[in-house]
DNA sequence: CTGTTAGCGCTTTCAC
DNA sequence: GTGAAAGCGCTAACAG
C-alpha cells in the first residue's frame, strides 16, 4: 500500500514515463497480474471486466508504457530474436538475403541479431557461441562450410536452425540453397552451345558446397557435349574479386588461353573484368564470360553480362519460415532440403564461335 | 545441501549441459557468489584463491557453461546490444555500413539487432519503440529524414543515439555524415571544366539533408561559374533506380537536352544507365553522366564512371565508437557533428565540349 | 577468501 | 473478476 503511494508520487512528477509493469499497476489501482494480462490480450481468459481493460490500454499508451522485452524473455525463456550468421554482408547477395531475412523475421514478430562471419570458420564458431548465450530462438546461418561440428552441436543443444546458400551433406541439418549444380550446368552448357571448348572455370572456396556442385556441373555439362576437362582450367580458391583478377592474369599467360570465362560468383567476375579491362581485353569479342549472381549493375557492364540468378528472396522467406515453424513446432529436424533452381539470364558476354 | 545433490545428480545424467550458474556452483560445491566472480574476472578483487579460481573456468569450460545474457542484461540494466535502423540493406552503400558498424560494435562487445525501415517514416517510429523495448543501449540510424520528433524522443527518453548518413539542422543529435555540400560542389565544378552549361540533377528525397546539400552544391557550383541555375533541370524525388529511369527519360524528351546529368545517388545513375541504354545513347558520348556513391562496379560500367566516394568505413567506425562512448559515459549528447569530405573519382564519363 | 540473499521486470500458478 | 507470490538466471550489497 506503501508502495503504490510512492509509485504515485513518482508519477506526479514525471508524467510520461512508467518504467515497469509495477508503477503502472499502482497508478490503475490493480495488481500486476491483471494488468499483464490485459497488456498480454489475455483478458478474456479471465474474464476482465471490458471496462478495466479498456482503462489499462488507454492508461499504458497513455503514460508510455513499454514493456521491457528482456524481462519477457527471461521469464518465457523466449526472446523473439533470431540470429543471423552471413560470410559477408558486404557482398550484395548475402545483403539483400539478410533484407528478406530481417524484413520476414519482424512481420513474423522476431527482431533479427546480425553477424558477419567474415568467411572465417573461427569466428563462426564464436558468434554462434554468441547467439546461444543471448538466447536467440533460432539461427539461420550461410556457413562458410568448412566443418560443420560446430553446427551439428548446436543443433543437437536445441537451438532451431536453418542453413542457406551452403549445406552439409550427409548431416541432417535443414538447409535452402540454390540448385548449384544445375545452375552451372546451364550456363557451362549455354557457354558450349556457341561453340566453346577452352572453357575455364574460376571457382572460390573448395570443399563448400556451393563451389563443390558448381564444379560438379561444370564439369558435367562438358563430358555431356564430349569435351574432356582439363583441370588445369579449374582454377581459384575463393569468392572474392581479388581471386578472379588473379586467376585471369594468370590464365591469360597459358600458351592456350581459354576462350570463355566460366565465373563462380559476381565478384570473381568482377575481378575478372578488371583484369580483361588492365590488359586491354574486351568482352566477349576477346573472351566470353558466364557469371554466378545475378546484380542491379549486370545489364549495364561494358558488355552486358550473362548470368545465373539466384532466387535470393524465395530463399530468404523460406529460410525465415521454416525456421519459425521448426521454433514453434519445437522440432529441431525433420529432413528440410530444398534446392532452387536459378535461373539463366542471357545477355552478350558470350561470343558466338560457330558462324 | 538437498538442493545441490540433486543438482549433481541432474547432472551425472547429462554430462554437457549445465543451464544456469547455479548448477555449476553446486558441481563446484561454491557458491554463486563466487563462481559468478570467477566468470567476470573478478576474483583478484574478491581475493580468490587462483585454485578456485582455475578450477571454476575449469569446469566451466568442461561442462560447456553458457552464460545467460539476457538474466545478465535484466540485472544489469544493460544488454551489449546496439540497434541499427537502416533504410534499404540491400542498397550497397548501407550493406557496407552496415557491415564495418556489426564488426566494429562486436569488437567493443556489442552485438548489433538489424532493422531495414524501407525509407518508411512510420516503421522507423515503429522500429526505435522496438528497440527501445528490446533496451538495446545504444541506437544507431540513418534515419529517412522526414520528421525528426521520434528521434529527439528517443534521445531524451534517455537512449544514447547517433545519426549517419542524414542529419537534422537545428537539433542537437549527433550526427556524422559525408559533407554532401563539397561532394556535390566538386562533382559539378568538375563536369563545368568540361564546358559543359547544361546540367541536369536527378535528386533523391527532397527535404533531407543529404539531398538538400546535395543540390545546394550542386546550384552553387553553377553559380561560382557563371551558369544560371535552371530549375527545371532539377528533377527527380527518390534515391531509387526507377527514379532515375524515368527522369532520364523525360530529360531526353526535352527540346533543350541537358548535355550531363548529376546523378545523386548510386541507384539513380544505374536507372540512368538504363535509361540512356534503352534509347541507344551512349556515354559520354552523346550524354556525361557523375553519380553519388563509388561501387565496385563503377570502374566497369560500358564506360567508366566517374563518381563521388564517399567514406562509408570511416563514417560507421566514428559511428560506432561515439556512441560507445555515449554509452560508457552516460552522457546523451555533447554536440557532435562531423561531416566527412568526399572523394571525386574521376573516370571516363564526361565528355570535354571544349576541345 | 567465501556465502546469503534481495531484486532486476515479467508471467503464471494457485487461491479467493 | 482479481490478486499474492514464486521464480526465470544473474549480480552485488552486505555479512562474515
Amino acid at each position: 500500500v506503501l508502495f503504490k503511494k510512492i509509485c504515485i508520487f513518482a508519477l506526479m512528477e514525471n508524467k510520461k514515463s512508467v518504467k515497469n509493469i509495477r508503477e503502472l499497476a499502482a497508478i490503475l489501482n490493480l495488481s500486476v497480474t491483471t494488468v499483464s494480462r490485459v497488456l498480454n490480450g489475455k483478458a478474456d481468459n479471465y474474464r476482465i471486466s471490458p471496462v478495466t481493460s479498456k482503462r489499462v490500454m488507454d492508461t499504458a499508451r497513455e503514460v508510455n508504457y513499454l514493456p521491457n522485452k528482456i524481462a519477457r524473455g527471461l521469464k518465457l525463456e523466449r526472446t523473439d530474436t533470431l540470429g543471423l550468421i552471413i560470410p559477408d554482408v558486404a557482398n550484395p547477395f548475402f545483403a539483400s538475403i539478410a533484407k528478406t531475412i530481417e524484413l520476414e523475421a519482424r512481420k513474423n514478430g522476431y527482431s533479427l541479431i546480425l553477424c558477419d562471419s567474415l568467411d572465417d570458420v573461427d569466428a563462426e564458431v564464436e558468434l554462434i557461441q554468441l547467439l546461444a548465450g543471448r538466447k536467440v530462438d533460432g539461427i539461420i546461418i550461410a556457413p562458410v562450410g568448412l566443418g560443420k561440428s560446430h553446427i551439428v552441436e548446436i543443433q543437437q543443444a536445441g537451438i532451431p536452425l536453418v542453413v542457406v546458400d551452403r549445406y552439409f551433406p550427409g548431416t541432417n541439418i535443414p538447409f535452402i540453397t540454390s540448385d548449384n549444380y544445375k545452375g552451372a550446368f546451364k550456363a557451362v552448357e549455354h557457354i558450349i552451345s556457341h561453340g566453346h571448348k577452352a572453357i575455364a572455370c574460376i571457382q572460390g572456396i573448395r570443399g563448400i558446397s556451393a563451389n563443390t556442385e558448381r564444379v560438379k556441373g561444370y564439369e558435367d555439362a562438358l563430358v555431356k557435349h564430349h569435351i574432356p576437362v582439363d583441370h588445369s582450367l579449374i582454377v581459384g580458391d575463393d569468392f572474392g574479386e581479388e581471386n578472379g583478377y588473379i586467376q585471369t592474369r594468370v590464365l591469360l599467360n597459358r600458351k592456350n588461353k581459354p576462350t570463355a570465362i566460366f565465373a563462380l560468383s559476381n565478384l570473381i567476375s568482377l575481378g575478372v573484368i578488371r583484369a580483361l579491362t588492365e590488359t586491354g581485353l574486351s568482352i566477349p569479342d576477346d573472351i566470353s564470360l558466364v557469371s554466378f549472381d545475378e546484380q542491379p549493375y549486370s545489364a549495364y557492364l561494358a558488355s552486358p553480362m550473362t548470368t545465373i540468378e539466384q532466387r535470393r528472396e524465395e530463399i530468404a522467406k523460406m529460410a525465415v519460415n521454416i525456421l519459425i515453424g521448426l521454433i514453434r513446432k519445437d522440432k529441431i529436424q525433420e529432413n528440410i532440403n530444398i534446392m532452387l533452381e536459378p535461373r539463366l539470364i542471357i545477355r552478350n558476354s558470350v561470343k558466338s564461335l560457330t558462324k
